[in-house]
DNA sequence: ATAGATGCAAAGGTTTTGCATAACT
DNA sequence: AGTTATGCAAAACCTTTGCATCTAT
């Protein structure tokens, strides 16, 4: 069975942070914003609570390129655009079309439960 | 101007295996490969050669949640599918919605080259 | 001849972990 | 009380890099 997860303040203020934001941040970024409230916060805290908090589907890990990952504190499915000149990533306003999981699901002879697309170009700012 | 690259035997070596497989390496993987050929290759020349290559559009890095980078040999852009139980990634014959690329640059106001999309769920053999 | 590539080993940056202690429920 | 989480620091992990040497063109 599952382990029952208790909040903790450190649980508390990452999840709060993350929900503050769309900028999908750094680990290292979520530490810093977390330390403001509780400086003597640990990075090993941060990474252990990102963890749990996406095997419990309260954020998403995105990781494109980077050597790090990103993460987005909107658990709802959708798309991402990544500027390849300033690195930016943001949201993209458009419903999932689930409708190609079937598609897919008939190509390979398997199960398919969901998919992510990122989209790669210059941003407003950049282009 | 752009670097002259010379194929060394590693580079010529490395390039074979990526093409002779569809499944996905990690860099590890290739190294292990070519080393039945060149037993003293260096993982280092392994990255670089990588590196050089996706520079060159032959191949593409995939990174879908594990810590390291896979290798796909073929450069023309199509989707993947990773499944949840065994953790295989494989190509989908599926053609691209490149249509998508637009509607995505109507909403965010920028240019959009390309997208990815990765599939999740579970393969005919863990279904 | 010479710019580009290699091998080796060390360094790099991000993420995970062991352990003793603290704190939710 | 009992078990889950934290802080700290060390370790793990994948990838990159410096440097002397080699090699493709």
């Amino acid at each position: 069975m599952a382990k029952k997860r208790r909040m903790t303040k450190q649980r508390k203020k990452i999840l709060e942070v993350l929900r503050s934001t769309t900028s999908h941040p750094t680990a290292d970024w979520i530490y810093e914003q977390v330390k403001k409230d509780i400086p003597n916060v640990s990075l090993g805290t941060i990474y252990r609570n990102l963890n749990v908090l996406r095997e419990m589907d309260e954020l998403m890990e995105l990781n494109y390129g980077s050597s790090y990952s990103r993460f987005d504190g909107n658990p709802e499915n959708h798309y991402h655009f990544s500027c390849l000149e300033c690195g930016k990533v943001m949201d993209v306003e458009m419903e999932v079309k689930t409708e190609m999981n079937q598609q897919v699901a008939e190509k390979i002879g398997g199960e398919v439960e969901s998919h992510r697309s990122e989209f790669f170009g210059y941003c407003s700012d950049c282009k």
